[in-house]
RNA sequence: GGGCGCAUAGCUCAGUGGCAGAGCACAGUCCUGAUAAGGCUGGGGUCGAAGGUUCGAUACCUUCUGCGCCCA
């Protein structure tokens, strides 16, 4: 047929660079060649000599498979490690783990049932030596699985090397930060409520406790006041054997509580509760503030001692008389409260529930059987008001199924306002670049009000507090110089020697208790917080690895505000006196589609390896990047299919780039000062968006990035120019200067497009370097990861004759597509080409667009443009079927064609067909 | 219950004390030389709710509702 010979002398694009990606079957060998290729250390490698950009990871915990939290953490550190590589700067990057603690710990036990029956019954350093294996085993397999998981994601770094918190020498950077405190006077030894089981004997964790419904004792009681025995603050409470621990009473300073006289006495309780305390209806009342409540003193009804009232702002209306009985060793707000005011730690109870020789008249029961005698005794000392039984939830132990206990136990605690640290901690978070700025508000009201940290866990797995407690005295000593050579050890033998040698072969020659001077110890069997660990890694991980501190940046989930971003923090300001970080960035969470948060037990989940297997870790990594990650992001079917279309689209403008570029050098390119004038305007745009688009990625805003690049494919390029081009491109003289301008905008569009989705996208980009028919710069290979080169073209003054002349062009292109529509609607005309354009129009408009006049049929894509001069008045626009004959190889319309063998020909084809015979002849 | 946030089209997000925007999706349509592509046109909104400040509020203030993180 005719038409086709004609159609092989159009220069269509060419390009091995596939229309679809295939990315979940394309990236695993691109991953495997990146892999092979040491892709990161060879980029390192290149930068050697470069001004470094110090990352730093915040370790995930090894525990099970990543779930999308993880891989959007993730995915956003790999973007910022890609982007500094892109702008030249060195990016060390090295992955850590976080690997002790209770929950891999649980897991090992679950895994092992023969240890979890040893742990049961026995506390033997063999028994913990078992455990400690298995989790390190635990720990080490799912570090692996990670790992893979990670690299799937594209993700950059030394994953090889990663650090983990239990490598024996990152376990003695632990304890040498340990014994640096302890030396600076920051340790101390307190008791602290912890949930205890009576029946296990033992500590148990949040995790270990199940909630369960069961019925208790709950009284009202009347404390009288020491300055006026005939009033009385109400207390309520479901614990009665508590009562012997009381010491205090907490108010809500802004409540309003009642003064109501009952018979010869007055009763003080809230307003709102007064009815359900007891006191009688329409009692003669005084209405009192709760503050003014504060510094009461009253005295206990049995234990012959007085208490006071202090505010607190846990006290709730919801149940009770609105005055808290506070029993600093039985509860975790009454003993912070206890701490905030001094109030000592009272737990007159054993290990086995039983109450002590402090316990009074209660000494030797069993806490729950002691409930009915507190009851008596306050009947007895006509203290009680009211008693009834309640069914409410209240925590079990989760082996042993019986309720447990609050109970005091002397635990590790670093002060949190020695030497001023609370205050140094303040003033270091103002010295902290946070993104976004509204976390600096977080963390700093966290700090203000956070408490002493209790680093003590009564578990096995972990870092040990190298404490030793004299047989002879009963007191425990937690000593720098032990703590030394504890950490020697360890470095060598890792944490396990602390169970496996007596605590004697630690202490140094003739090191006796300072208290009583015996010699026999036995070690201190708590380890520590894992917080502890990973707060560390400024100087475990970081410090030792990078020779340099403080980092740049840490950049982790918002929750991290109260953990790892206030632990590094604190750690960094004892030891180092400085924050451990210069900037500090934090995302939101993952939602479902609805905005619901993300579990299992909703089975809303997403799994990233599903999103990868089914569309590709880039497509994974554009939701990430297109997202606004400082609140919480959404995740489900419609959303990711719209990241589908979004990669689709940019993937699509790249092909159209290169596949026109299949014949072009960069030898042959145009310079800029001889380029066809929409070129240089193109050219100028281009350049503006990588100028924001740097900015956005600057300012690790990467939504910006993906939404410009997104409209910059699809309005100025799909929408316009590409669309004007193809005429040239595919019609004019293969080698003519217009062709040539033209094609010399596509390698600067594709090298500049590609440069700024690389850090985003790197699997396409990689995929589209390769596909490039030249090499980006100067060098013969590609290098593992291009550095960003700008385009240099001369500024665009934006209100340049040119850039006026365009932006009116593009607003009458605008009108004139719309009008084109109508009458293609009224079915005169179908393709563009079908149409010819008049437009009059007047004054300085007229006077714009006349300075383009032969250039308008091009821009708009139709076959002729006629402008005129109207004396005044609105502007016209008209369209009309084109006249003359369409040439059959560029299918415009013009008045005259030229014969030629397959057909006829504008005077263009024709000119070019004949340089095409006369080059094929020679 | 407390602290810190978020709420604009079906979806993802811009935006401004002065006419509510983009991309995608959807609908209609053209093209068949970007073709499981591309172009053009269009419909779509109580700017979460109520109150206040203001000549004017989607924006500033207060309260509420919903959602999230942290804490209790």
């Amino acid at each position: 047929m005719a038409e086709s010979k004609l159609s092989g002398s159009v220069l269509l694009p060419k390009t091995s660079f596939a229309m679809r990606g295939q990315l979940s079957k394309q990236e695993p060998a691109r991953l495997k060649a990146w892999v092979e290729g040491k892709l990161y250390e060879e980029a390192r490698k290149a930068r050697r000599t470069a001004r470094a950009f110090h990352f730093h990871d915040g370790p995930p915990y090894a525990n099970g498979h990543i779930h999308m939290g993880t891989a959007l953490n993730k995915i956003l550190k790999d973007i910022v490690v890609r982007y500094k590589l892109l702008r030249g700067f060195d990016a060390p990057y090295v992955h850590g783990w976080d690997c002790h603690g209770l929950p891999i710990e649980l897991k090992a036990l679950e895994n092992d049932p023969s240890i979890a029956a040893a742990a049961r019954s026995g506390n033997d350093p063999e028994t913990k030596l078992r455990v400690r294996k298995a989790c390190r085993a635990y720990a080490e397999k799912y570090l692996d699985v990670q790992r893979g998981e990670f690299r799937r994601l594209g993700v950059l770094g030394d994953l090889d090397r990663p650090y983990i918190t239990m490598d024996p020498a990152y376990q003695a950077d632990i304890l040498e930060g340990l014994a640096r405190l302890v030396e600076e006077g920051y340790v101390r030894r307190a008791e602290k409520p912890v949930l205890w089981c009576a029946k296990c004997r033992t500590a148990l964790a949040d995790a270990e406790v199940e909630y369960e419904e069961s019925t208790s004792p709950a009284i009202t009681v009347k404390f009288p006041l020491e300055s006026d025995p005939k009033s009385y603050l109400l207390i309520w409470t479901t614990t009665p054997w508590t009562l012997p621990a009381n010491l205090a009473v907490a108010v809500k300073p802004d409540a309003t509580y009642l003064r109501a006289k009952v018979g010869e006495e007055v009763w003080i309780a809230a307003e709102t509760r007064a009815a359900s305390s007891g006191v009688p209806a329409g009692a003669p009342a005084e209405r009192v503030p709760g503050k003014d409540l504060v510094g009461l003193v009253y005295r206990h009804p049995f234990a012959g001692r007085t208490g006071k009232v202090y505010p607190a702002g846990f006290v709730t209306m919801d149940t009770g008389t609105g005055l808290v009985h506070i029993a600093p060793g039985h509860g975790e707000e009454d003993f912070q409260l206890g701490q905030k005011y001094q109030i000592p730690t009272l737990s007159p109870v054993d290990g086995a529930g039983r109450f002590t020789r402090d316990g009074g008249e209660f000494a030797g029961q069993f806490v729950f059987d002691a409930n009915p005698h507190v009851v008596d005794r306050l009947r007895l000392a006509g203290a009680l008001v009211k008693s009834e039984e309640i069914l409410h939830t209240y925590p079990h132990c989760w082996r042993c199924k019986k309720p447990v206990i609050f109970r005091a136990t002397p635990q590790w605690f670093v002060s949190v306002d020695h030497q001023g640290l609370r205050k140094k901690m303040l003033d270091a978070i103002g010295q902290v670049r946070w993104v976004p700025a509204v976390g600096e508000n977080r963390i700093r009201g966290m700090v203000e009000s956070r408490p002493d940290w209790c680093i003590s866990r009564q578990r096995i797995w972990g870092v040990p507090i190298p404490a030793v407690h004299c047989r002879s005295c009963g007191c425990a000593h937690l000593d720098a110089s032990i703590v030394r050579r504890v950490s020697q050890a360890v470095r060598a033998r890792s944490a396990d020697v602390w169970f496996s040698e007596p605590p004697a072969s630690f202490l140094p020659p003739g090191w006796s208790c300072p208290s009583c001077g015996s010699a026999d110890f036995k070690r201190e069997e708590d380890i520590l917080d894992v917080w502890f660990d990973s707060g560390m890694s400024h100087i475990a991980a970081f410090e030792r690895r990078h020779e340099t501190w403080p980092a740049d940046l840490y950049l982790e989930g918002s929750d991290q505000h109260r953990g790892w971003f206030q632990v590094s923090l604190l750690l960094g300001v004892a030891l180092k006196g400085r924050p451990p970080f210069r900037q500090v960035l934090t995302h939101g969470f993952i939602c479902d589609a609805g905005g619901r948060k993300m579990s299992k037990s909703l089975g809303n989940a997403v799994a990233p390896q599903e999103v990868v297997d089914k569309h590709g870790a880039d497509v994974l990594r554009l939701w990430v990047a297109g997202s606004d990650y400082t609140s919480d992001i959404r995740i489900g079917e419609t959303i990711l299919s719209e990241t589908v279309d979004t990669y689709r689209r940019i993937r699509n403008t790249i092909r159209f780039l290169l596949g026109n570029l299949h014949d072009f050098d960069p030898g042959a390119a145009v310079a800029f000062d001889e380029m066809d004038a929409l070129d240089r305007f193109m050219l100028q745009r281009m350049s503006r968006l990588a100028a924001e688009t740097l900015e956005a990625y600057d300012a690790y805003d990467f939504s910006t990035v993906v939404r410009r690049v997104r409209d910059f494919c699809s309005e100025d390029l799909s929408g316009f120019y590409l669309d004007v081009l193809k005429d040239r491109l595919y019609c004019d003289a293969r080698d003519g200067r217009s062709r040539r301008s033209g094609q010399t905008v596509l390698h600067h569009l594709a090298e500049q497009v590609l440069f700024l989705i690389s850090p985003i996208l790197p699997f396409t980009a990689d995929e589209a370097w390769e596909a490039m028919p030249y090499r980006p710069g100067s060098r013969e290979s590609r290098p593992a990861i291009p550095e960003y080169r700008p385009l240099h073209v001369p500024l665009a003054m934006s209100d340049s004759p040119a850039q006026q002349v365009f932006e009116q062009v593009l607003r009458l292109r605008k009108e004139v597509n719309g009008t084109i529509e109508k009458v293609r609607q009224a079915g005169q005309i179908g393709s563009s080409l079908e149409a010819q354009v008049s437009i009059r129009a007047s004054g300085a408009e007229y006077a714009q667009l006349s300075s383009v006049a032969d250039r308008l049929a091009e821009w708009f894509i139709v076959s002729a443009c006629k402008l005129e001069e109207s004396p005044a008045g609105p502007r016209e626009i008209r369209v009309d079927r084109a006249a003359g004959e369409k040439c059959d190889r560029c299918w415009k319309y013009v008045p005259v064609r030229h014969p030629v063998d397959q057909g006829a020909v504008c005077p263009r084809c024709a000119d070019v067909l004949r340089g095409l015979a006369l080059s094929s002849r020679s």
